[in-house]
DNA sequence: TATGAATGAGACTTCATTCAT
DNA sequence: TATGAATGAAGTCTCATTCAT
């Protein structure tokens, strides 16, 4: 994952404790702009500014703002990861439940991080780094995704003419543009109800029986 | 739709003869710069170069490089509808193969036009115009598709536990998504089998009845 | 001399005259403020007040301080050439008088540039750009002098114990710096006497005779 | 010479031993920086991080850049001293061997401060403190040349017509000038030959003898 | 209409120097 | 003495937009 690459000259590990605090003020307040500015609109000063630092010290630790911006969203990518992955214990058999467990983890953590992955999707598609950094949180989902399928067919769960790589591409496609819509643009949802319909479309896609909960249970996240 | 405010103060309809050639070379330059440099990079002099007029000509004609974005997309969401409206007299009862048709049409327009959707991708989340337009083009597909599953459902063909809404936002996410990751972001893959893999998914989401044509039956686009 | 290199991007002739003309106030401005405050110590803003153009008028004629700096060494290296070549009609066979001539020559060209000779001299010899204007203009003096010297030991005047090349270097090395001593260092001369002095060490160096005027004939320059 | 101004405002006297090897360091490491760099690309950090010392140690020793700076052309021009009046017991009574072991000590000299002569050339003229380390350096030449040729005069061995301050100047040039073009520049040279050819040219231009060694008689430096 | 020069605000980045520890 | 983080003035360059011709 390149890390050297994305991180500025000066290793983490070397600064003194007032540095490392300097340090993480700035990435904090880095996100804090991003997500009120976008990624275009942000500039060093901002940062600065919000982080309560004079300008110059902004690059005492990071080479430029796409290099903030790639610690922000290594932040975000973690966030993300352990919030989608909560209830890890949890090993049911049901094969319906456990992807609507994902759909909700997925749901809740894109509403926690919504602004953020606003940003991330207007991040330019031309510039190679910003284009890796997406790449990567992608390559995360729908790998495990394709896996996960494969196992089911080989499990005579779900019908071999579906392919396990385009099924992991379109199904996790659904679900992440389809919060992107209701949470980036705005549209008008429910989350639980979001997560029971999308819940729905994936396991009939899949040829897995799924039942929606009797109608008016609403549980909130 | 706000016309006014997305073209020009001077309407096209009262240039000369020599003034909307002028335009309109304005026009496709930006399109092939935007394409080739993202929106952001583009600056207004690649644009007049391009075109082969001066500098200050592109200021006869457009107030910003946002208006001139906007004619852009503009164009483009008509070829999108044109491209993806082929073979309009076909009334198949085939609901299968009118998805399909739908899908593949859509696959089509979206490789024709990969890199303005890529640049469309990129465009500012937070600037109210450009927002605007993208949301437009949003909703022609799924409104349409809503309205298209309510129907469904009131002949019986859809399970009434699938909210249209929902689903229309889902299965749309679905397909433009995918587009977007194979198209835009490069992941390989074969055009003829994603129309047939995510019909095939968006067809069993909804408890159509689809069959994948015999292997090796690969009808080009 | 790679002209092409050494000048901005948009070539003279391609400029209308008002962009001719604020072109050669730009360069004009330049050369003063060079002079005044020497290469390092300009600011770009500085040549743009000089000039009475605004800030970013300069980069629509120049891509960099270094640029502009390259087009005033090419003009001095005119003026140089010029003036320190005048009396061309003269052929006399009085090799002395000859060298005299040049060095009267060279000294009052040196003098009429001497701060923009001081300020050549000071130009970084790590900047490769900069170096190569360095060794044009010097080249030019030493070249000359080498086929010179050759024909007078081809001649039988010169001795041919000397080497021409490293005669050039050095009896060149003599006046130019001796001229960069006098006028640029401020030690205290007298134009007529150092000229005679100058050429009376020059042609005994080679073992051409020279005689001093009479005492008290100090021809002004 | 103004001591006072040209070093630390702590003299080097009163530090501790510790001190004084971190302040020689320092020195050492700017020498290095300033030969690889010259002395406007140079930077403090540079020299600390050279020296192995902290950023802020710079300043418990010198006030600023153009201080140390000083510092180091002061023990460049005793090195110089040192090394260009070797063999300090021949008082041969043969001006032109006097003559030729001064130039060949000065090449030698000139060529193992080679890199440190073109920093001090490309040092601002225009700035006070560093243009009279300048003249210092120069002065001790040529003050003792003239000086010497006063002498010759007296004695009846150069010719009264000469001015012994002109030619102290202008043969100083030549040579200093000279060491400047091969060692500097980089025009290519041979050592041996260099002091031969610009002695001979010196001693002719006093009217002094002085013969070649006999061809292939090349005594390394 | 067309031209292209002129403008200047705005963003970025550097780095000598200061300062708290 | 030594450290290294913090500062901010100063400079560079860009480019959307205006304007005189």
């Amino acid at each position: 994952m390149a890390r050297a690459m994305r991180e500025s000259a000066v290793p983490v590990s070397s600064l003194t404790l007032r540095g490392q605090r300097t340090r993480a003020a700035l990435v904090k307040a880095a996100r804090a702009v991003f997500e009120r500015r976008g990624y275009h609109d942000t500039r060093v000063v901002d940062i600065t500014k919000a982080a309560g630092v004079a300008y110059g010290t902004f690059y005492t630790y990071f080479d430029s703002k796409e290099l903030i911006f790639a610690e922000v969203v290594e932040e975000l990518h973690r966030d993300f990861r352990a919030e989608s992955s909560s209830d890890p214990e949890v090993t049911s058999d049901d094969l319906a439940a456990r992807i609507e467990r994902t759909n909700r983890g997925y749901l809740r953590a894109y509403r926690k991080n919504a602004r953020m992955m606003a940003v991330l999707d207007q991040v330019d598609t031309f510039n190679p780094v910003l284009r890796d950094i997406r790449l990567t949180l992608r390559h995360h989902w729908v790998e495990r995704s394709a896996h996960m399928i494969q196992r089911w067919q080989d499990a005579g769960l779900v019908d071999k003419a579906i392919d396990a790589s385009y099924a992991a591409t379109a199904l996790g496609s659904m679900v992440s543009r389809s919060a992107f819509v209701w949470l980036v643009l705005g549209e008008p949802y429910d989350e639980e109800q979001a997560v029971q319909q999308v819940t729905l479309l994936y396991c009939r896609a899949l040829g897995l029986p799924y039942e929606l909960p009797p109608e008016g249970d609403t549980r909130s996240s």
